[in-house]
Order: C-alpha cells, then structure tokens, then sequence
DNA sequence: CGATTTACCGAAAACGTTTTCGATAAGGAT
DNA sequence: ATCCTTATCGAAAACGTTTTCGGTAAATCG
C-alpha cells in the first residue's frame, strides 16, 4: 500500500507538500501540485481512510437501523438512502432490528462504537423506551427517525401522512358510491394504524356517513390468513358491505383471495382499497387500488436532512429539527368501480 | 469523548497499562486490571475505532454489491449477510449497481478507499470484463461472489443449481401428467437463464420426450407484461400445450393472469411452475408452484465463506477457493395439479 | 539599496491506539 | 550477599494523515 511518505522520497519533497498538492493548497506551486498527482496517480495512491478518518474525527460514513430488510417498503426506503448518501460521498452501514428493541438498543451501540456521522431509524414494533436514541442525540451524533418514529424524541423525522392518506382512501369509495364501508386495521402500537383509522372516520363524518364500530375490525398481525380470516368473517356479519378500507396490501389481498373464492364480486359486489402498494398490488387481479407510500422519497428525504444536520454539526450551526410529512397518491386500479355510472 | 489517556490519568498510571488492561494482558496484575474496567465502564469509554483501524490495519467492515435492493430474493440475501457478519462482529456497507457495469466499477473503487476488509458482489447484468474484480483479489481482498458470478474469475462462490432445479421443476410437470411443456426462458446473459434452460431440456430427453424448439419463448426484460404477451402467444402458437415452466415468477404470474383473462383454466388446461417463490407466489390465485431459492441461506454461506477467508489471509495461510452450490426445493401449490390420478 | 511583501516549502505536532522492549522491584534460591 | 526468576509496569515507536506555524528565497516597492 502506497502512502504519502513514498510519494514524498519518489520526489524528493515534504509528506506536506505531497498532501497539500493533492488538496489543492494554493500554496503549493502549480508545478509541484502537477508532479504530484501524476505520482500520485502512477503509483495508484489511495489516501488511507482509516489515517483520515483518525485526524479529521469523521468516517463519512452513516448507520442505518431498519425492523426489515425483506419488505417492499423497507428496501425502497433503503435503496432512497443510499442512493442519495452515494451522491454525498457517504457509505451507509445497514442493520436490521428485526423488530426487536433489545437488538434495536444493541445496534445503536455497535453504530456509536463505529463512530458513525450520522443515524438514520425506524423504530421497531416494540420499542417503548427511548433511552438509547437519546443517547445518540445527547452525544451529538446527528440521527432522524422515518417511518415509524417517536413522537416524543427531540429530532427530525420524515413520515408520510396516514391519516391523510386514509382519507383519501376512504373518500374514493364514498366518491365512486359506496354506502357501507368497513375498515379492517392494525393493531394499537405503531401510530400508523390508529392515524389511518382516524382518516378513515373522519372521511365519513364529513360525508355525513354514520360511522358503525361494528364495521371496522382490528387485526393482529397483519397477515394474508387474517386477510381471508376477517372477510370470512366480515360477510357474516354484514352482507350489505359495498366498499371497505385496508390498512395494508398484504391484508387485502387476502381478503380479496376470499372473495373470489366465495364468489363474491370485486368490485361489482365489493369496492376494496389497500395500502402501501407493494409490488404485487399491481399483479393480482383483480389489481388493488391503494395508497402509494413513498419509500424510494422517504429515504432520499431522510439521508437529506441527516446531511444537512451533519454539516451544521460541522460548522458549529445550531442545528434545528424538522419534520417533513410525505404526500402519497391514491392509485386507482380495478379492485374499485365507479357505481354510480 | 473519552480516552484511554484520561483513564490513564485518571488511575495514575500509563496509557499502556490500562490499554493492556481492557485487553485482558497477563502481564497486569488482576487489581489493576478490574480497576481499569470499573473506571472505563464507569467513564463510559469507547475504544476509538479510527485509532484501532489505523494500529491494526483492519475495519471490522465488509462490502457488499449487489444489482437491485428492492427484490425479493436479493433482500433475502443481504439479511443472510447482515445476520451473519453481525454474529462474527462484522458490518456491512451496502451499494447497489442498479446492474450498471460503470457503477459497480465505480463502488468497488469506493470500497477499496473506504478499505474493507473483504467484498461481496453479486454481478451486474452488463458485467462482462472483470478487471474491476481481479483487481481486488490481486489487492489480496478476499472477495466471494454469489448468485449472479462469473466462472472465468477464480474466486469463492455460492450459487444455485440452477439447472437442476430447472430439471426438478420440468421433472414436476412430467410427472403429473403434462406431454406437450413450453418453456418461457431469459436472455443470454446471465447464465442463470442458461443453465434453466438446459435442466428444463436435460429432463425432456432423460423421460423420452421430444424436445420442440418452437415451445421455448425467449424473454426479454422478464416482466409482468411480457408474461402476458408470450401467454398470448404461446396460446396462439400451440393450443396442445398442457404444461408451462417459466424462468421467473413474475412472468409466470403474467402469464397465469392472461391465462385467467382468456379463460384458459390454471392448471386444469394447463399447468405453471414459475422459478424464485417470489413473496407473491403464494397470495396469486391459483397459487403459484415454484422453485424456492434460498436467498437468506445464500447470503449466510457467502459472509462464511468470506469470514474464513479474511481469517485465513490474517493467519498467513493460503486461501483456497471453494464453489458452494446450494440446493433447491420445489414448492407444489396450486397453479399445478396431477392429471393422471 | 534596504525593507517589505509574496510564493513556496517543510518540521513537527496531533489524532488514539497497540505492541515491543526494557526497566524495576520483589521474591526465591544458593 | 549474590544471582536468577517472576510479576508488574511504562517509554516510545508506529500506523498515515492533516494542519499550523515558521522559514527561506525571490520579487516588489519606496
């Protein structure tokens, strides 16, 4: 491995003046800083990163703790950020929680010991206590949370709007003419479900729709399985159903899967919109309409404001938290039918 | 943040002394040596990871290339990895090539600078010259390249039997009764599409059956809708097709829909095996009967492969190259059913 | 011509470890 | 008392950069 020393004895000048010329210092002469870069170049001199790193206190490099690699989302999410710490000259380190707040705790440190210049989360599941990314804050590591975040944590966050986007959701149906519209959703913890909920209702209260508890059932883990479970179980109770809300593709492809096999018409007999549009919405048929989440923006979002952060960080800035709300796009395909036509 | 020299002072002894200490030297007494844990642990020392990296000339930190995050089976992979460096207390710097040949060029560049202590790469489709690869194996970084490799470079690999599962999926079809098989194959490049091919042949002749070039579609961009349109055509083409095995799921999943918009019954007219059990294979209706690749296996053997590797050049012992190919099931669900019975 | 500026270069310190090689003191053997 | 172990510690070099602070020589100015 070629160090700047060599370079230095091949020419028979300074190591200063070596790495001064391959920085561009103006008070190195144009001739030398020439000589240099063509040794420099023939000897295919790559700067230590492990010596820089040391002298300038920083890696260039960022954390990235994610519940789940293998998920549609998620490697959006990821793909975003790299792509755009790529541009910046960052590498990202990647690490999965596997929903679990033990591991979660346990990577944060691993990232500090690294010393990386940034993090960047999503919190799993089942984190409840924030300890460990205070931490990260408090000793100034720059860290913004996306997707599933903590209100409470002092830090930017990029997040999409649920319950906007639940809205939009539920609207579409009542716009194309449903009348009874169930909603199957998630469980208390993350916020998601519940701001997806409250879009969903508050769509009905301002279309002067009686919002029915009984219409809405509350899933577990979000399964396939649970998907057929509760449409089983949905067209039990209530056979006048012409619409109904998903909290997640997954779930209502499910569903959808137990419609056609009891022969149950999507969507002349039963409008269905999901959420997320995962890759398959697009290949079942009848395709899902859904709510597009973008993961790809969401994490070119993230990794821009932990950038921003990092610089100001540099250059002694106060730095100040943001947090940006991602707009979705509701995407119509043929799990919904305009009735009144 | 804290130092050894501030343990050092601390205590009133030398940094060599507390360094060893933390280190677990034999040659410091076992009071001084809890004296040092209790102060570091109470100081909540952090060992400088620039400062090791540049003393033992090692980063803890691997590289990994791979053509496309947001897919099912490459996200399985790099879970694999990440799992496993994890446990051997390893990090992974992740970089997708997005299958450009001058991007996966560029990255290893970047990882060779950042100076990781091995690289994992999955090659681009356009990767047809390998000097960018060779030239990290003559750096003597050990490299393990899976999946999508190149024969010619000598080097660790993991791969699958791509042929014999392509024999085991076709072997299926034959068994339950199908006489006429198509075949929706890949491009040239990679080999993958190759050697599929060849195992769908290879069990054609092994059972006595013609083998009739005119049933081989060849594929472009392995889409949804190129699923779709060689359905139509195959339809077109030949109406005594009674079998199908195609090189993709979602392909396959194109196909079936077609089948499905014609009214052509999966799988009582015909039968479908598609290849990889992408996650959606299982929610299509019918089912989709397919290959399971092991992605997360996959991933697993590659890091152990590289880690043995890494161990070995530290050791000084010649490293020697091994091809781990990794076996296939198939998956029967409902997209294939046994005529004969 | 002396004084001052400008252009260019280098010595040396610092970043925080790890590890080699002595140094010292205590203890045991003779 | 002398010699040899053994146990315990520390000084110092090294890893390869970056950057500060002078230093020298040439060029400019009064």
């Amino acid at each position: 491995m070629v160090t700047l020393k060599q370079i230095a004895e091949e020419l028979g000048i300074s190591i200063t003046t070596v790495s001064k010329a391959l920085k561009e210092y103006p008070d190195v002469s144009e001739k030398t800083r020439k000589l240099v870069r063509e040794t420099a170049s023939l000897l295919n001199y790559k700067p230590n990163s492990f010596a820089v790193n040391l002298r300038t206190k920083e890696s260039k490099t960022i954390g990235l703790i994610i519940p789940e690699i293998v998920h549609h989302f998620f490697s959006s999410v990821i793909k975003g950020i790299i792509s755009q710490a790529e541009k910046k000259g960052y590498l990202v380190i990647t690490l999965q929680s596997n929903e679990s707040y033990d591991l979660e705790k346990q990577q944060i440190d691993l990232l500090l010991r690294k010393r990386v210049d940034g993090v960047l989360i999503s919190l799993a599941n089942g984190t409840g206590d924030f300890k460990h990314i205070t931490q990260v804050i408090d000793e100034e590591i720059p860290l913004v949370m996306f997707d599933k975040i903590a209100k409470v944590v002092k830090c930017s966050k990029v997040i999409i709007d649920d319950r906007k986007a639940a809205y939009k959701a539920t609207q579409h149906l009542i716009d194309i003419g449903c009348k009874r519209i169930a909603h199957f959703r998630g469980p208390l913890l993350p916020q998601n479900s519940i701001d997806r909920f409250l879009g969903y209702k508050q769509a009905l209260t301002n279309n002067n729709i009686q919002y029915d508890p009984s219409l809405v059932y509350l899933l577990d883990n979000m399964s396939f399985e649970e998907g057929q479970f509760y449409a089983k179980q949905l067209l039990k109770d209530h056979n006048d159903v012409d619409g109904i809300f998903i909290n997640t593709d997954l779930v209502a492809i499910g569903a959808i899967s137990e419609f056609n096999n009891q022969g149950v018409k999507v969507p002349e007999q039963i409008n269905v919109v999901g959420f997320s549009n995962w890759f398959m919405a697009s290949v079942i048929s009848p395709s899902l309409t859904t709510i597009n989440q973008p993961g790809f923006e969401m994490g070119k979002k993230a990794f821009k404001l932990l950038y921003k952060e990092i610089k100001d960080k540099k250059k002694k800035k106060v730095v100040s938290y943001k947090d940006v709300v991602l707009d979705t796009d509701l995407i119509i395909r043929k799990s919904t039918k305009n009735m009144l036509v």
